[in-house]
DNA sequence: TGTACATCAGTGAACGCGCGTTCACTGATGTAC
DNA sequence: TGTACATCAGTGAACGCGCGTTCACTGATGTAC
């Protein structure tokens, strides 16, 4: 009944990984598909034709295969954003507003992954535990490095604010960021997320709007403000 | 069984009223304590001193229960906004100020209310019902006022974004409000909604920030991008 | 190449729990005469 | 003011369901000699 044997190459090893990855797939599906609540190891046994209690030889329990979800996603946003910032234009206004896209559009495509990363805890479930903090990280890095290469004389910000940004940074390991440009980027964070959570939600669809013009309105504004 | 029998004002009727808030109390309280999915019709009646079926005689069922906590949050949002505006200053930008702290500190003040309001449905609940719509307006109203107090020369707004705003305003009879302030009023809303969102869920305080400097760089950068 | 053994995936029954909702019924409360 | 009756709040049992998780066990699979 260990959840998590070791970790090897053999034959049964790759079996392993692979209903693994079966697993996460189904329950990303039942996300996908009933509320952001649906997430069920009877259900997602049943899916992949298997009994219940058969999952506990993948995962130790429900919060494990949450937490992995989670982490998975996180990578998975990171990795988008960092492909658009390698692909994208040199300008760096033009760079911001692709990641602001590339931003939107994955939270789009997968409303229901966006959701686990930044919705309140389900049930008692441990967000915020030091893992998930840390696989957050590598989304926000390149959001900051945008708004770096845009913000040549940093923007002032107050200097209350400006001493707990240092701190984050330091805490993190983004020594190199100024901290005006921490706190500047995490505005531009919060707005995105907001405009995000309201069109993923359907609340721009119930008022009939399509909310591409408010994503443009933000970057610029933002690029105008620094 | 009828759980809305009529409405008068006899000695039972009084009865029912007060029973009516006691269990939206109950619900309240467990909404605030319990994560945001635990609406449990049976707890709440243990909570009141009550078993669970009695409590068809006061609601049709969990969902109009439910609908009926985000239609009064909505009206007490909108109250408290409407309070902010009557009592605040004459200066548009500072009225503004006013306003966006007391949304702010609404939801702070209730998390868990404010989640009803803006989270997705819960399981299979019909949100963006018409009621709920409608219920929803005043306190839009309230903001729409703000801005259009601040706006003299209405901003520039694409000419698709105007023509959807226009049909917006009109089906909810906003007449007077000129398209670009109704689209300004949105943006700004979206922003506010990020940030705040990102508070109550606690992304702030794990990042070690507070994030008032960011409610006033969001206003003061609003009011010089009109 | 063939056999013996250890490993491990998956089963089926069971645990205790909670959920929303229905139904027939009891007993108290207000109302009409 | 007193009695008869209708109204209605609340009960307790029951329905069918699903949940996460444990446990002892079977049977297949890979491995070592």
């Amino acid at each position: 009944m260990a959840a998590e044997p070791r970790t090897g190459t053999g034959p049964r090893d790759r079996f392993r990984a692979q209903v693994r990855q079966e697993v996460k797939t189904a329950a990303l599906r039942q996300l996908a598909e009933g509320g952001p609540e649906a997430l069920s190891l009877n259900a997602i046994a049943k899916q992949i034709g298997v009994t219940g209690p058969a999952l506990y030889r993948y995962f130790a329990n429900r919060d494990s295969l949450l937490t992995e979800l989670v982490v998975d996603a996180y990578g998975d946003l990171a990795s988008a954003l960092a492909r658009t910032a390698a692909a994208g234009p040199a300008d760096p206004a033009a760079r911001l507003t692709a990641l602001v896209q590339a931003y939107r559009a994955w939270a789009l495509a997968e409303p229901h992954r966006y959701r686990l990363l930044f919705r309140a805890p389900l049930q008692g479930y441990d967000a915020q535990a030091a893992s998930l903090v840390e696989a957050s990280q590598p989304a926000m890095n390149v959001l900051l490095d945008a708004v770096s290469a845009l913000a040549e004389s940093p923007p002032r910000v107050p200097q209350d604010a400006a001493a707990q940004f240092r701190e984050w940074r330091e805490r993190h390991g983004f020594e190199d960021v100024p901290e005006a440009v921490a706190a500047r980027s995490t505005l531009l964070w919060a707005h995105l997320h907001g405009t995000v959570t309201l069109e993923i939600e359907g609340n721009f669809g119930s008022m009939g709007i399509d909310p591409s013009w408010l994503y443009e309105a933000e970057v610029s504004d933002f690029v105008r403000s620094l």
